[in-house]
RNA sequence: GCACCCGUAGCUCAAUGGAUAGAGUACUUGGCUUCGAACCAAGGGGUUGGGGGUUCGAAUCCCUCCGGGUGCACCA
C-alpha cells in the first residue's frame, strides 16, 4: 500500500534492505516531532461512521475471560478505525434476561440478600456471580430444583412476583455497576448499551411480519432456512414453538436498532468463534429483507482461553474470570515495585495501567480468531515480548527527553554529516501503514508486531551509546529520533487500548 | 457424517505469493559509577503435520490423508 510522506513515497515489504536517504529520515522525523497529533492517523475512512460492538457480558454473570477477550480486541478496533478518520460508536450488548437469571435469582432468594445489599457493587455482583454458579449445578442435577428455576423463569419475564422483581432490579443494577468499574479499569467507555430485554419485541416483530417471505413455519417453529440461499449454511429457530424468540431473533432487532439509531457505514460485532455459524446465518436473514446492509455488517471472531496443564484456577484459588486475571496482574505488579519509592496512590495506578497491559497485550499479541494458550506464569509476561516491555521502553525514552530539556539541548531533525543510519530510522515511517493494513483486516496484532520490533530497535538505539551528550552535535538528531520513537509508541499503545503511566 | 477455523524452533506466537522462514521464552555466556538492567549483546535450535499439484517463486493458493478446535432445530 504505497503512500507519501511529503512527496516521498514509502517502501513496501523488505524495507530493512533498503538504502533510504538522509533526507528521507529527516522529512520522516520532522513530520512526527512538529505535528504528533496528525502522526498515526489515515483517511481512509474519513468521513465514515463505524459502529464496533463488544464484551457483552451477562447480568448475573461474572465477567468471563471471553469478554475480557472481546473487550481488547474491539476497543482496539474502535481506536484503529477512529484513526483512520472514522467516527466509532462503541456499542455493548447484554443479556439480562433468560435462564441464567433466574438460576441466580433462586439462589440469591435461599439466601437472602440483606447482609449483602450494603456491599460494594463489585462485590455484590461478585457474590451473585457465586449464586449463578451454585444454582447451575444443582439446576443439572435436581430435577425438583430445575422446576422450581423454571417457574422463576416465568416470573422474571412476566414480573408477576414482586420478590423476584425487586431481587431481579436490584441485581440487574448491581451487575451492571460492577461492569463499568471493569470497564474504567480497562479503559473502555459505551456510547450505547443495548440489552436482549428490549431487542426480542423488536426482532420478534420483524420475523412474524416476514413469514412466508423469508422465514418458514417447521413443527411448530419459525425458522430460517439459510441453506436455501447457501448450501454451507444451516436451518435455525428464530421463534420457538412456544412462541418465544430466541437468541437469532434478538440479533435482528440488535442489528435493526443499531442502523435505525446510529446509521453506521460499518457494522462491526466482536464475539467468540462459537457464535461464527449462527451469525452468518443471521445475517443472511437480515441481507434478504434488508440488503442494504449486507455489505455493512462484519463479523470478527476471537478464540477461546485455554489453559495449560488443568491450571484453572488464579492466584487465590478461585475460578478465573476476568476480573481475577486482571487483578493476579496487579499484584504481580505490585510485587515487581516493591522497592521502588511510590506513593501508594502512585503504585495503585502504576499496577492497574501494567497489569491491564500485561494482559491486553497477551490477547493482542496474535491475530484474532485461535485459541490463546494461557499459563498465567508465562503468558503475563513483563518481559521480553509484553506490554510492559512497550511501557517501560516509551517511559525510558521520555526520561531521555527530560533530560534533554534539562541539559538544554532542543530536538533536530536534520541528520548529521556523519550518521550511521539506524533500524529504527528504518521503521519509524511505517507506523500509517501498518496501521491501514490492521484495519484493512481487522487485526489489531499487527500493530502489536510493530510497536514490539520498534521497541526493540529504540533499546538497541539507546544501548549504543549516549544519546544527551551536550559535547556531541549529533546529540540534537538523536534527541529528534527519541522523541519521534516516544510519540510513535505512545499513539501505538493507544491503539491497543493501553494506557501510558508517566513511571513505572 | 457435513461445514468452518487451525497445525511453523523444546514452549508461546509472527511472517502483505517474493530475498537466508523471524521474535519472545527456555538453555549457555558477557554487559549496570552512565539517559531507568521490566534492558542490551552473542550462541545453538526448522523436512513450516505427511504426500501430490499450480507458479519463475509456496508456510501462504488447489487436491488428498493425518491430527486438533468449533458449530450443525426450538440455549445464549
Amino acid at each position: 500500500m504505497p503512500k507519501e510522506i511529503a512527496g516521498i513515497e514509502i517502501a513496501g515489504p523488505g524495507f530493512i534492505n533498503f538504502k533510504l536517504s538522509k533526507e528521507f529520515f529527516a522529512t520522516v522525523t520532522n513530520a512526527i516531532t512538529t505535528n504528533p497529533e496528525a502522526w498515526g492517523t489515515t483517511t481512509l475512512l474519513s468521513g465514515k461512521k463505524v459502529m464496533v460492538e463488544y464484551t457483552q457480558p451477562n447480568p448475573f454473570k461474572p465477567f468471563h475471560i471471553g469478554h475480557l477477550m472481546s473487550n481488547a480486541i474491539g476497543e482496539s478496533l474502535s481506536r484503529i478505525v477512529e484513526a483512520c478518520g472514522a467516527k466509532t460508536v462503541r456499542a455493548n450488548y447484554q443479556g439480562d434476561v433468560g435462564p441464567h437469571v433466574a438460576k441466580a435469582i433462586w439462589m440469591m432468594r435461599k439466601k437472602g440478600i440483606a447482609e449483602v445489599q450494603t456491599l460494594p457493587a463489585n462485590l455484590a455482583a461478585g457474590w451473585i456471580g457465586t449464586c449463578y454458579s451454585e444454582a447451575s449445578t444443582l439446576y443439572e442435577e435436581n430435577p425438583e430444583i430445575k422446576a422450581e428455576i423454571d417457574a422463576v423463569n416465568k416470573q422474571v419475564y412476566d414480573r408477576s412476583n414482586t420478590e423476584v422483581n425487586d431481587l431481579y432490579d436490584w441485581g440487574r443494577k448491581v451487575s451492571l455497576e460492577a461492569f463499568e468499574g471493569i470497564y474504567a479499569t480497562l479503559g473502555t467507555r459505551f456510547d450505547h448499551y443495548f440489552f436482549e430485554s428490549t431487542m426480542a419485541p423488536i426482532g420478534k416483530e420483524i420475523v412474524l411480519a416476514n413469514i412466508g417471505k423469508v422465514f418458514d413455519e417447521s413443527n411448530g417453529a419459525i425458522v430460517f432456512q439459510a441453506q436455501n440461499y447457501n448450501p454451507k449454511l444451516h436451518t435455525r429457530v428464530f421463534i420457538n414453538s412456544q412462541g418465544l424468540p430466541t437468541y437469532e431473533t434478538k440479533e435482528i432487532g440488535l442489528t435493526l436498532t443499531k442502523f435505525e439509531k446510529e446509521n453506521p457505514d460499518i457494522s462491526i460485532v466482536t464475539t467468540a468463534i462459537e457464535q461464527g455459524e449462527y451469525m452468518k446465518v443471521v445475517q443472511k436473514a437480515i441481507s434478504l429483507m434488508y440488503p442494504e446492509y449486507e455489505s455493512r455488517m462484519k463479523h470478527v471472531t476471537h478464540g477461546m482461553m485455554r489453559f495449560a496443564s488443568g491450571k484453572m484456577s488464579s492466584r487465590k484459588g478461585n475460578v478465573i474470570t476476568g476480573e481475577s486475571l486482571i487483578t493476579d496482574a496487579k499484584e504481580i505488579v505490585f510485587e515487581k515495585m516493591a522497592e521502588r519509592d511510590f506513593t501508594a496512590q502512585e503504585r495503585e495506578e502504576i499496577a492497574t495501567a501494567v497489569g491491564v497491559s500485561a494482559v491486553k497485550y497477551s490477547i493482542l499479541r496474535q491475530a484474532t480468531g485461535g485459541d490463546i494458550l494461557f499459563d498465567f506464569e508465562k503468558s503475563i509476561s513483563f518481559e521480553g515480548d509484553s506490554g510492559p516491555y512497550l511501557q517501560y521502553t516509551a517511559i525510558r525514552a521520555n526520561a531521555v527527553l527530560q533530560k534533554g530539556i534539562t541539559e538544554g539541548i532542543s530536538p533536530s531533525s536534520i541528520v548529521p554529516d556523519v550518521w550511521q543510519e539506524t533500524n529504527l530510522e528504518k521503521y519509524l515511517y511505517r507506523f500509517e501503514e501498518v496501521i491501514a493494513h490492521a484495519y484493512a483486516e481487522l487485526q489489531p496484532h499487527y500493530i502489536t508486531t510493530y510497536l514490539t520490533e520498534l521497541a526493540s530497535y529504540f533499546n538497541t538505539f539507546y544501548s549504543s551509546g549516549k544519546i544527551v551528550d551536550s559535547t556531541d552535535p549529533a546529540s540534537a538528531y538523536r534527541l529528534a529520533l527519541t522523541q519521534a520513537f516516544y510519540f510513535t509508541m505512545k499513539r501505538g499503545l493507544y491503539l491497543l487500548g493501553i494506557a501510558l503511566p508517566v513511571k513505572m
